[in-house]
DNA sequence: GCTCTACTAGAGCGATCACTCTAGCGAGGG
DNA sequence: CCCTCGCTAGAGTGATCGCTCTAGTAGAGC
């Protein structure tokens, strides 16, 4: 039982820090608000995290890259094919702003720009998480049929987009950057797709092929929607 | 001279603490911090802003947001229609993050993201810096024929991804996401372009149109470059 | 030359920062 | 039954935070 009251109390500081993180960032997150929060006692932190605020940090961006990961990889694989998942995340984003108070966002983002120049290791973490989001996208645009280079460049956008979409959402505490973002990271997507040069994957199972791509073949007249705002 | 005297000092610590929140944000940047790089007397900057710190912080986001502005201007404005201008805006950005070892970048994104959610003041100026950015590029991209929903839509993603660029290659200590961005964007700006309803735009002076469109219309066919690295 | 105002200059304030240290609790193994 | 050890618990550390306050200087206007 001892195991899983260390993981509760860990877990529940993890927990409580990324939300902080979310919504103050690094430095505007102090560590006895972190355990005020999780209702943690004060020593449990330090006890867990040995190296202090910065351990924490590491722990805490890390294990949040890996959640919004696998919200990522969810939303992607049930939806209708490249484009529908990013119009889905984009627009799953934008509504959880709104519900949030413009308070959940991204996770990692502001502690990012925070560390980028001032601490390497927090600033290796984050870049370690953008890039495995950048390889999930990446691995999935190729699988639709986008050739490698296209779809590591589309990756890098989507990720720099969303993470763009959610600053300028939140400043101006409005959905609609997001939703715009959105709509052009979607319309990318669809020119990527018919743009690849070809269409039948080399190596690839019947059954991830049609997992991925049930609308695989669209002609290109009404691939871009008329109206903005569908 | 003593206004001459007051405008140096007082710009003097605008200037360095536009600087020292670039690179360490709003919360990591202290008050001695700021009068220790401007080389001003402490008090003189409570002299110039009674308001303390986030007196400062609003100062500095308005003005680091228009000098930021009016680079963009420069830059659009010179170049050779919407898409270069895009292309040099993004590549331009990616080189200053190289060469300062990427320190110098984006002076409002770190602050916006770690203020949205806890300053509503410091929140608004970002929120009015992003407005005027996003107003910039959609007047222009209107300008070039681009309807205005489209238009700023655009904007708006054209924003976001400068940002998201800036967060990925500071992260990743490469410019290549901010180059990946520089070109998808680029071709949603010529897609965009190409769609425009009309080439003939309403009620604008001939000369204007000279100066923003020197190679307003192309045809679709070579629009969208075959290769990925130009 | 005197005054008045704008600015310089920095010591010092309470609050809060990240962090350390000691003391004790409680469950599992002997 | 008691010992051990993972964990709880929080008071206390020096350093630094944003900020206030007083004293002093320099130049413009009379």
């Amino acid at each position: 039982m001892s195991e899983s009251r260390q993981r509760d109390t860990r877990q529940r500081i993890v927990i409580a820090t990324a939300e902080l993180f979310r919504r103050q960032g690094y430095n505007g997150t102090s560590v006895k608000q972190v355990t005020a929060a999780a209702a943690a006692p004060f020593g449990s932190l330090y006890h867990f995290f040995p190296g202090g605020k910065e351990d924490l940090g590491d722990a805490v961006v890390r294990s949040s890259g890996q959640a919004y990961l696998e919200l990522f990889e969810v939303i992607y694989d049930a939806a209708d094919g490249p484009a529908a998942a990013i119009s889905d995340f984009f627009d799953g984003a934008a509504e959880v702003l709104v519900e949030t108070g413009y308070l959940d966002a991204c996770p990692i983002g502001t502690v990012a720009l925070e560390v980028a120049s001032t601490n390497d290791r927090l600033r290796r973490a984050t870049a370690d998480v953008f890039d495995s989001w950048i390889a999930a996208a990446g691995t999935r645009l190729e699988r639709a049929g986008v050739d490698a280079a296209a779809a590591h460049e589309l990756a890098l956008t989507l990720v720099a987009a969303v993470e763009g979409g959610f600053m300028l959402s939140r400043a101006a505490q409005s959905p609609e950057p997001m939703r715009a973002a959105g709509r052009s990271m979607r319309r990318l997507v669809e020119d990527a797709l018919v743009l690849s040069p070809r269409r039948d994957r080399p190596v690839r199972s019947r059954a991830a092929r049609a997992r991925e791509a049930p609308q695989p073949v669209r002609e290109g007249g009404d691939l871009r929607r008329s109206r903005q705002r569908p």
